[in-house]
DNA sequence: TCCCCATTTATTGTCGGACAATAATTGGCG
DNA sequence: CGCCAATTATTGTCCGACAATAAATGGGGA
């Protein structure tokens, strides 16, 4: 029986079996002993290795798979050892920034520090393809100025791809879940502005000092940017300290 | 039936049932319909509303505990509806950052970049006790010059006293995870390098700034107390392109 | 009246087993 | 050697059961 082999982790008295059992294979694979990409044995298997029922296990593994530490791919039945993906993070801080209710101003000032901190980072380290992917997202950009839909999701991927190019998954993997939550708000703005000029117009000064590698104009360029955005949102009268809302 | 309750969220083909339930109680609670603090029925009540078996809503229960949307009131049966904690959250973000062997420079780059922000953002808001607090911590931090442990314990707490003084929680949230693998590190540096020095004074230049409410001189400070610390990393003899391992 | 404790009830954690649907594997055939 | 059909493995869901224990209840006593 491997109800001990939880090496290197405390456990809690009363602890229920299925946390046993996901302390015991979370252990295994954060030290490295199963690596990404390896199979995990088949819920009847792991019952037997461990001593325990099948429903057990499969509380287990909902709460590994939730984790993201575990997935079937897709439509599949095996399971494997993953990494966790940025969705899967990402959903769950956006869930407690919801319940939180954190303000669109916490959510804004983060933006107002993480994006050019992201734009210094690009600065130095983007590479052709993603110029380039930037140079293709800004001449869309200026081709659906009326269309507000497009408009939003362009600037995402905008700034997603600086994101990228800022080679620190770390801060993307700040990023991503604020952003989320902060571009539905985008999409109130630009309905009630029209804000396409502006915004395009800061793109390409961004644009332009990545093409130049240069760190200073391109901090002080995003930092306009986001700046800017939050006169927006006033001008269209939205409430900055109201909570952030869940949509969908 | 309540099989069509999860309104306003797609319904992917082929949805096992057990996803349908998380679903539908997870939209109850984002959009407001369940408020932290309310009781969730039992099980078998479960069971019986959404007319399935109740192994099948304790897989659901799995997912939703997982993502900090419920939880059990400490050694008690009653679930209710709650926050996603930080720790919730954190644990996660953690075993994203190991799992994908994210470096350490990448952690080191963030904070380069948070740590600052929240600092301005703390002279412009924090209050009598936080800055008697983060006192405290600094006097504390001078008597235990000689002890490694403690030194990193109060460095942990100095920094965490200023998170909390930013009252910025989305930036709170996007700190805490990394700070957790950064101070191992910090441990590591500490025990090879006679560092108490540097880091009492410049923690009592950044408290000093704070007091005064300057963010400049904050945010300078609070910049090069990080920048210091990769340098004593690199001193240390460290590498700081390997990825953070994951510790106990 | 109101609080405390013993008793009852409700609820969870775990187990055993079953079955249909379907993904994965195997084996035979061209 | 590659493709398709038959076989096997595996999951998702269900039924039912039971011990442990937390929660609710209902009297006594202060």
């Amino acid at each position: 029986m491997l109800a001990d082999s939880n090496a290197g982790t405390v456990a809690p008295k009363n602890e229920p079996v299925y946390r046993m059992v996901v302390r015991s294979i979370q252990t295994k694979i954060m030290s490295g002993e199963w690596v990404v990409g390896d199979r995990i044995p088949a819920e009847t298997t792991l019952a037997a290795d461990f001593g325990v029922h099948r429903s057990t296990v499969r509380e287990a593994i909902r709460v590994l798979e939730q984790n993201g530490l575990v997935r079937r791919h897709d439509g599949g039945k095996l399971l494997y050892v993953t990494a966790p993906r940025e969705a899967d993070i990402s959903d769950k801080v956006t869930a407690a920034i919801v319940l939180h209710e954190i303000t669109f101003f916490e959510l804004w000032e983060s933006m107002r520090y993480l994006e050019p901190a992201l734009a210094v980072c690009a600065a130095d380290r983007i590479d052709d393809d993603l110029l380039a992917a930037l140079q293709a997202n800004v001449e869309r950009t200026k081709a659906a100025l009326e269309d507000k839909q497009s408009l939003v999701e362009l600037d995402i991927e905008f700034h997603q791809i600086i994101a990228r190019a800022s080679r620190n998954r770390a801060l993307q993997l700040s990023r991503e879940p604020m952003s989320q939550l902060f571009y539905p708000a985008f999409l109130k703005v630009f309905s009630r502005l029209n804000a396409g000029e502006r915004l395009v117009f800061a793109h390409e000064r961004i644009l332009q000092a990545l093409g130049r590698r240069d760190p200073v104009e391109a901090r002080s360029w995003m930092e306009k940017h986001i700046v800017d955005f939050r006169r927006g949102y006033e001008l269209a009268n939205l409430d900055i300290d109201s909570p952030v809302a869940w949509l969908k």
